[in-house]
DNA sequence: GATGAATGAGAATTCATTCAT
DNA sequence: TATGAATGAATTCTCATTCAT
C-alpha cells in the first residue's frame, strides 16, 4: 500500500517542520553556538533523542534551516515583485509590506545573515538563488520603466541593490533604535509613503534637478 | 615620579587592547558562541590564564568589545558628516568612504549586529550613543538644505534613516552576493556618484514629478 | 499502573545514593576542597557528566551529603536513646555502643564537623533536628532520674552537654592518639563500664562529697 | 658581624610568622582546598611572591602551620595543669579557661583536628608531643589524688581522657549548638561549678553509690 | 519511533607557581 | 627582597551524541 509509507512520509514531513520551527526561534533568539539541543527538544516538545531520528547532528539542523528557511519563506516572499502599476503606491505597499515583515522576522533574519556570513555554501547559495533572482527582477522592472520614460536612465543593477538595501537598512536602524526610534511615532502608511517620495524623486525639489549645487557653487 | 603606575598603566591598557583585538577578529570569524578563549589566547599569542587577569569572563570580554568598539572606531566615524558643500560631491565622497569602511567591515559589522540585538543593554547604549546622535546630526542637515531651498520638504527623520539604511543594507547585500554581484564591476567612485544621483533625484526624470504615474497607467 | 515512574523514581533514588556514597567516603578522605568530581565519578563507577544529571554542582552534593546523612544515620541514631533501666548498665551499653559508632565513622564525623562548620544553615539544622532534639531526651531523663531520687539535683542542660560531649571527645583522643592511646589495649566493654562508673560516680570516693579537699591539703 | 645576620634573621622570623598567622586564619575560615595563595597574601598584606621566599608551596605552608601551632600555643596550653590544689576550684578554673580557650579558637581547632587526621605524621607528632604528656600529666594527678585517698581507685588513663573529652567534646556541641544552646545563658562561672560538681560527683547523689539501681531493678 | 539517562570530550575558569622587574 | 603579571595544568561544568528501554 502506498498509503502507508505516504501517511509514514507526512509524519516525517511534520516532525521535521516541528524541529526546524523549534530550532529556528531557539537559534535566532540565543545564537547557534550558545543554542542547546535540549532547548530545542524543549521548544518543540520532543524528546532529546528524537532530534536525532531526524537529523544526525546539531550543524545539520542548522545547516538544514539555513538551507530550507533561507530559500523559502519569508525571504523569497521579501523579494517577490508586487504587480501594482503606479509607481507611487507600488512603492508604498512594497516598502509597507517589506518593513513589516522585516522588523517581524529581525531575529530571524540576523540569525540567518550572520550563520550564513560563515557558510559559505549557504552564502552562494543565498545569493545564487534568492537575492539574485530578485534583483534580476528588479531590474527589469526598473529598466522597462525607464524605457516608457517614467524613470530617468540609471544603472538598474546599483539602484535595484540600493532600493533593496534602503529597505533592509531601514529595518536594521529601527531594530537597533527599537522603541526610542522617531519612527515608531509616524503610522505605517505614512511612513510607507514618505519612503516611496524619497525613493522616486529623491532629496531634491520636484523641477529642478537637485544635483544641482548651491549658489556658492554656481558656475 | 607616578613613572611607575603610569607605565604599569599603559601596559594594561596595551594588553587590554591586545585581548579585545584577538577577541574582535576570532568572534567575528566563528561568532561568539563558537569562539574558544584558547582560540582567543591563540590569536592575541599569549596564554589563557593572561586573559583572565584582564577581562573575568568570556561574556564580559564580548561585552567589553561591544562597550569599547561598538562605541567607537569604525563606528563613530561611520556616521561622521563631512563638511562638503556640494551636494553630489557630498553623498559621492560620503557614500564611497561608508561603502568602503563597512565592506571592509562587514564581518565585524555583522557580529556585532547580531550581539548587540541580543544583548539590550548593549542595544540601548548603541542606540544611544552612536545611532541617534548621528541621525540628529543628518537631520539636521537635511533641515538646513531644506530651509537653503536645496531639498524638498520632508520628514528629515526618516529620511535620514532611509539615506544610512541604503548604505548598510547595500553594504550588506553586496556581502551576500559577494564576487557574484555585478556592482563588484563598477569602479568604486562610479558607483558612489550613481549612488548620489539616485538619493539627490530619485528614481524619477527631473524636472516631473515622478510620483505621477505614467499616461499608459491612467485610467 | 504507576509502575512507570514508581520505576524510575527508584533508579534515581539508588544513584542519588550511589553518588552521595561516593562523595561522602571521598571527602572524608581527601576533605571537600581536594576531593573532585572525577574521584567521585571514579568511586562511584560512573561517568563524571552522570554527577551532574543528579546534582547540579559540587557544592550541592555536599550540602545534599550534609543535610541527608548528617540529619540521618549514623547521627540520629547516635543521640537515641535506649530504654534500659539499670543506671550502671544503661551507661556501659550507651557508652560502648556510641564509641564503636563514633570510632568507626572518625572519618565522617569530623568531616561533617568542619563542613558543617563552615556552612551557616547545615550548623543550624543540625542543631535543631539532631542535636537539641537528643539534648532534650537526654535532660528528660536525667529529670526523670533525679524525680525518682537516683541521680543527685543538677542542671540537666550542663550534664546532658557534659555526657554527650564525654563521649564526643573521649573519641576525638582516641582518634588522636591512634594505635598508642592505653585505652586500646582495654576491652571495649571494660572500657564502657569505666566510663560508666566515671558517669556515675565522678571521681570522688563514694560516701563522701569529693568537691571537699582532703585533709593533706588543709591549710 | 653577626648583627647583621641575626637581624636578618630576625625579619625573616617576623614574616613567616605573619606569613603562618594569616595562613592559619584563612586555612580555618576556608579550609586547605578551598583557600588560595592570594587570600594568605592578602591577608597577611604581602605579595603572593613574597610567600613563596619563605615558603616553597602551598604544602609546606600547612605543614608548617600544623607542626608549629599544632605543637605550640594554644595547644600545649590546652593540656597544661594548673597547680591549685583545692579540687573543686581546680576543676571549676581549669574547665572555665579550657572551655574560653577552645570556643575562642574553634574554626582553629577544627581545621587543625581535620587536616591533622588526614596527614599520618602530623597526627602522630600531636599524639605524642602534646597529648599523651599531657594525659600522663594527668594521670599522674589522678593516680596522687587517690593515693592521698581523695579520689576513688580508677583507671587513670581512661578518666584522663574522659575529663579531656568532656571539655572537648562540650566546646564542640557548643559551636554546633551557637546561639541556641542553653549553656549560652548560664553566666561563665556557674557553667564551669557546674560541671566541676559533675566531675567529681557523678550524676548519682553524694553518699550513696549511685550505680545502685531503682527499686524496681532491686534483688 | 520516542524517550531521556549516561557518557566523555571539550570548554570555561581557577590558581599554584615562576620570574622579570 | 618584594612584587604581581604570566603561565598552563588541573578542575568544574556543559552538552552533543548514543543507546537501552
Amino acid at each position: 500500500m502506498a498509503t502507508r509509507s505516504e501517511r509514514k512520509e507526512l509524519i516525517t514531513e511534520r516532525r521535521r517542520r516541528q524541529i526546524l520551527d523549534a530550532a529556528l526561534a531557539v537559534f535566532s533568539t540565543k545564537g547557534y553556538g550558545e543554542a542547546t539541543i535540549s532547548d530545542i527538544a524543549r521548544e518543540a516538545g520532543i524528546a532529546v533523542g528524537t532530534i536525532y531520528n531526524y537529523y544526525p547532528s546539531k550543524r545539520e539542523v542548522l545547516v538544514s534551516i539555513l538551507a530550507s528557511r533561507v530559500l523559502s519563506e519569508p525571504f523569497l516572499q521579501l523579494m517577490e515583485q508586487p504587480t501594482e502599476v503606479d509607481d507611487k503606491k507600488f512603492f508604498s505597499s512594497l516598502i509597507e509590506e517589506r518593513l513589516t515583515l522585516l522588523t517581524q522576522n529581525a531575529d530571524k533574519f540576523l540569525f540567518m545573515l550572520f550563520e550564513a556570513y560563515r557558510d559559505h555554501d549557504l552564502r552562494r547559495k543565498w545569493a545564487q538563488e534568492v537575492v539574485q533572482p530578485a534583483m534580476m527582477k528588479a531590474e527589469q522592472r526598473l529598466r522597462s520603466r525607464t524605457e516608457a520614460g517614467a524613470f530617468r536612465p540609471m544603472n538598474p543593477s546599483v539602484t535595484a541593490r540600493a532600493l533593496a538595501g534602503m529597505a533592509i537598512g531601514f529595518a536594521v536602524l529601527a531594530m537597533i533604535e527599537g522603541e526610542s526610534s522617531p519612527c515608531r511615532a509616524i503610522p505605517r502608511d505614512e511612513l510607507a509613503s514618505e519612503l516611496a517620495d524619497f525613493v522616486l524623486t529623491g532629496l531634491g525639489r520636484r523641477g529642478n534637478g537637485s544635483s544641482q549645487s548651491t549658489e556658492g557653487e554656481k558656475r
